[in-house]
DNA sequence: CATTGATGCAAGCAAGCACTTGCATTATAA
DNA sequence: TTATAATGCAAGTGCTTGCTTGCATCAATG
């Protein structure tokens, strides 16, 4: 039934099911995302979706975790470097690829955002815990450019990394939504690097 | 018809329902609203509604208007002081009533970022116009600082101004989300402000 | 009083929704 | 070959949705 226990050749229409899933959830909103147009979709009966998931929220759920996965995979190939050298070029490395993370996603973060708080709570926690070792890590990073003297005194780094990436992500909001007035994303991530990095840099350097 | 044209003590049922129609939008997204819920928070008839409004999306339109006219108001009456003098404390004041203002209408917000996309051009249309006035206020005051010296070259300020005020979306929506790990909104917008005042500051202050 | 306009109420309609059932088809494995 | 599991197809069920129709009520206006 799962996923295994099935024999080498087995069909791929669960993986085209979760897929078109992610796709439309993202494209229509959970609400708006129909059984009938994810099936057609993946080009698998509707019939089949029921068989595999049982309903739309288990159906839902699935999509969290895989997409969950995906990502954690990506991360672990992600970057290692160590954080000693000059902040504001680690800074800008992080938030380029950070970025273009977001807009990867951007339909199906926006989706989440929007509707998430009306979703069932072990969903939101799938999410959560997919970006907490994110978010660990940078903040560790941070830790370790203080270390090594290049932080003022002062600042409260958890706090702070949210800050950076919650800027990230409402530019990238603003900017997939046209609200950006004259300007590029590449240059509103410069422009945030910028400023937090002088924002946290020790006042000797 | 419309509003005016009939007598003194016109029914209120109109205003009921765009009050109850913000209300339910944002709570329950604006697939997941339906025109028999609306009614009954706005306590009519649901045939009223239609009455008034025709149909769903025009109902929409006029809510989105309201909010805006509302939100014109509010910021009329709002702050005018200058930027001459400290800029922290003037990036306080400015941050705290701008999450104030985000916290208010946080559900409506999340249902517009979620779903807005999905919805007729001139609704964004209509948002953004509302916007527009206060960001411009915002980069105003910033280069009234510049001006006075209290700004770092190399930053462009319009840019910084989206930078800034998304910093504190983003942090609101996190907030609400329940995804802020051990730390309050306050010191949230408190890091936002420290952060981003030291990262404009002129050098040599 | 008669008219008018706003509202309520009961009922309904066509469409779309999530989800089910029963049966036929195919491919693989034993 | 035969059994098993995955899929397709056609049809349907019960519910909700946006929206309509027809008629009654009530208050203010002329």
């Amino acid at each position: 039934m799962k996923t295994p226990a099935s024999p080498a050749a087995a069909a791929p229409a669960r993986d085209r099911l979760l897929a078109a899933a992610k796709l439309v959830f993202a494209r229509d909103g959970l609400q708006g995302a129909t059984t009938r147009a994810i099936a057609k979709e993946a080009r698998v009966n509707e019939v089949t979706l029921f068989r595999h998931f049982q309903n739309k929220d288990r159906l839902l759920a699935e999509v969290m975790q895989s997409v969950v996965l995906q990502q954690q995979h990506a991360e672990s190939v992600g970057q290692v470097r160590e954080w000693a050298g000059n902040l504001k070029n680690n800074l800008r490395r992080y938030a380029e690829s950070f970025y273009a993370m977001l807009e990867r996603d951007e339909t199906l973060i926006r989706t989440m955002i929007g509707e998430a708080q009306r979703y069932p709570d072990h969903a939101k926690q799938i999410i959560l815990d997919a970006v907490k070792p994110e978010r660990a890590r940078f903040i560790g990073n941070l830790e370790a450019a203080r270390k090594a003297g290049l932080v003022r005194r002062g600042v409260d780094l958890p706090v702070a990394a949210d800050a950076f990436t919650g800027m990230l992500l409402a530019g990238m909001l603003r900017h997939s939504a046209e609200c950006a007035e004259g300007y590029s994303s590449h240059e509103y991530v410069a422009t945030c690097v910028n400023i937090f990095a002088a924002g946290l840099a020790a006042p000797a350097a």
